[in-house]
DNA sequence: CACCAGGCAAGTA
DNA sequence: TACTTGCATGGT
């Protein structure tokens, strides 16, 4: 048994702040994406931008038949520019799908089955050493597409921890250790699968809602909880 | 007009 | 290790 509290508060906030959450806004159905090769194109797709733009990149390259693995290895770089130019940083992006269908096409033989194969450690692993493939991204991948249970922490997560005080400097915390604050409450098992994938959409919902710059907690379902 | 969105890699100190 | 900067479109 280690962190039992973190900054003096018990860690029994962390479920807590999920049963909340929960209540306000219900089941919010992420990941959108009719293919577990979709997510993880999505995943990349959507790093810094929007999703709308998003959207419409993925919808570009599903009517031209561009949402399989050796589909998009044999396409020109430049048509996937032009095809997912708006979700921005189009040419970094291109080059990280190309570099990420390679890597799935040398590890995998492009098969997502013996992707899912592999145990999450192992797999994380390998997924970082893609270009353009974050911590961020590589949970993303492993949970919504793969299905395993790894807690996706992004900046909204960081934001509400903060600003609810459950952990301070949570803005500028190393990744690994808020994602063992989740971890640590509610455990890696293929039971919580579910509850990582709704608690993750729960916060980045009510990030946007209530946490940007200027401040707007009339409403939320966190305000006078914490 | 400014600001920012479900990040990441590369460069600098 | 800890900052900083470039990448780019589209909505508010």
């Amino acid at each position: 048994m280690q962190t039992e509290t973190i900054n003096s508060r018990p860690l029994s906030e962390i479920p807590k702040i999920y049963r909340v959450l929960s209540s306000a806004y219900g089941p919010m159905g992420w990941w959108p994406g009719e293919t577990q090769t979709e997510v993880i194109i999505g995943a990349i797709l959507t790093q810094s931008a929007a999703w709308t733009n998003v959207e419409k990149a993925i919808s570009n390259l599903k009517s031209r038949g561009l949402l399989s693995f050796e589909a998009l290895d044999k396409a020109e770089i430049d048509l996937l520019k032009s095809l997912i130019k708006p979700a921005g940083y189009f040419n970094q992006k291109a080059k990280k799908i190309k570099e990420f269908v390679k890597f799935a096409g040398k590890e995998f033989n492009f098969s997502i089955r013996r992707m899912e194969r592999e145990d999450i450690s192992s797999i994380r692993e390998k997924l970082l050493g893609v270009f353009g493939i974050g911590e961020e991204t590589a949970d993303s991948i492993i949970l919504y597409a793969l299905n395993k249970p790894v807690f996706v922490v992004d900046a909204y997560t960081r934001r509400v921890l903060e600003r609810h005080g459950i952990v301070k400097g949570a803005l500028k915390e190393k990744y690994l250790n808020i994602q063992k604050i989740f971890h640590c409450s509610i455990p890696s098992t293929p039971e919580n699968v579910e509850v990582y994938n709704e608690y993750h959409a729960l916060l980045v919902n009510v990030g946007k809602l209530h946490c940007r710059k200027k401040p707007s907690c009339e409403g939320c379902p966190l305000k006078d909880v914490f």
